[in-house]
DNA sequence: TGAAAATACGACTAATTCGTCAGGTTCACT
DNA sequence: AGTGAACCTGACGAATTAGTCGTATTTTCA
């Protein structure tokens, strides 16, 4: 009875962590999958464990409740679009607002790919958002853009680079968070991401302009 | 016993309707204070129902169910904020960009106001957001925007210009949105308006410019 | 092998929630 | 006062959920 999740396949490293890794990453995929699948309204410890094909009292034993499950999926998520955004924006072969631009398509696109999992994790967001380790990550976001800005606008005070760079992250990640909220063709995709970008790249270009002429 | 809420003072209209009125708006008020001093994690018929002085019983009488009050406020919501919309667009005595920058301040300030009540609104979004009328209040919304593109980009192709309605009116409201998610201060509205105004304006600008050249 | 430590199991508890319904109250009109 | 319709009440049923805990299984290592 009782079969457990295949113990004898797992990337080895001490034996004795093995089968905790297998778990925390069999709920981690049930989790997505029950997100996906059912909503964040019946996303439940218990539908989670069951599709992990685990009990949830061992789901209890890696994670110390609901929330910590959402919030691991959001952290995660954060870490990769972090880096997709770290690798395009620090690009230095490319103007500022090339790299904007890339940036603007990519992030859309990733938006759109899995975008049910993610309206899924929005929906869920009161959970988890007020967790403490939610607004270190955010904080590292936001140096990304203002290091972009330092070196895109360098005719502008601190003060507008500044709101700059809150805007420009802001304006990105919710505009494409609301687009990607309904399904979109491949063509749709590209033409709103080139407004967007155009968008951007036409505010950066004003402040520059202003700037010079100050 | 079972004390009613005050039959005798009520904006007489016919007799018949007075209680019901009453009723309904003691509801949606206290439906506010719920979500406004609970979230909408704890927002409940009963919470509200004791809130309104009012048993769960007589708030199923005029509402369906749960999702029927926050729809119904969010709802009334809608109405408001499109006619002030409506307001500021069609005022024909300023120039276009002038219009824009007007509706920003107006937009951003009014989401600022009573911001815990709008954030525990789209928390619960989830509820009541498939309603059949959430579409078309949305679709009337884009209306006004498409409507104002035809007047403020003359030079452009209709697909620039629906493209830019939508892409204008979505980045003002989920930008104002995410703003208004923390407290601030009045000079940071300001300040943060005049630089999303500052954006649009220069996006605008962009694609005029654009057209003529094509 | 055998025993202790680590891990997993899943039935269960306590709490909360939505919405109903049988019965009481008030109103309009005679 | 009397009558029926409209209205209100709040205890209750049915459902769901988060998280616990005593027991069973597996692993480790002497």
């Amino acid at each position: 009875m009782a079969p457990r999740a295949n113990p004898q396949v797992s990337s080895r490293k001490s034996p004795k962590q093995a089968r905790s890794e297998d778990l925390v990453s069999a709920v981690l995929t049930a989790a997505v999958q029950v997100l996906r699948d059912e909503g964040a309204a019946r996303f439940t410890t218990a539908r989670v464990a069951e599709r992990a094909g685990v009990s949830v009292g061992s789901l209890y034993q890696y994670f110390p409740n609901k929330a910590a499950i959402l919030f691991r999926l959001q952290s995660d998520e954060w870490q990769q679009t972090s880096a997709m955004l770290r690798t395009i924006l620090e690009d230095r072969t490319q103007t500022p607002a090339v790299r904007l631009r890339t940036l603007v398509h990519a992030f859309l696109r990733s938006e759109c790919d899995e975008a049910e999992v993610r309206r899924a994790l929005a929906d869920a967001a009161p959970l988890y958002r007020d967790a403490p380790e939610a607004a270190q990550a955010r904080a590292s976001g936001a140096r990304l853009f203002e290091n972009f800005m330092a070196e895109a606008l360098d005719s502008a005070d601190d003060a507008t680079r500044g709101l700059a760079a809150d805007l420009v992250r802001t304006t990105l990640s919710q505009v494409c968070g609301s687009f990607s909220e309904t399904p979109r063709s491949d063509d749709q995709i590209t033409a709103y991401a080139d407004a967007l970008a155009d968008m951007l790249c036409a505010y950066l270009d004003d402040i520059e302009r202003k700037g010079r002429n100050a």
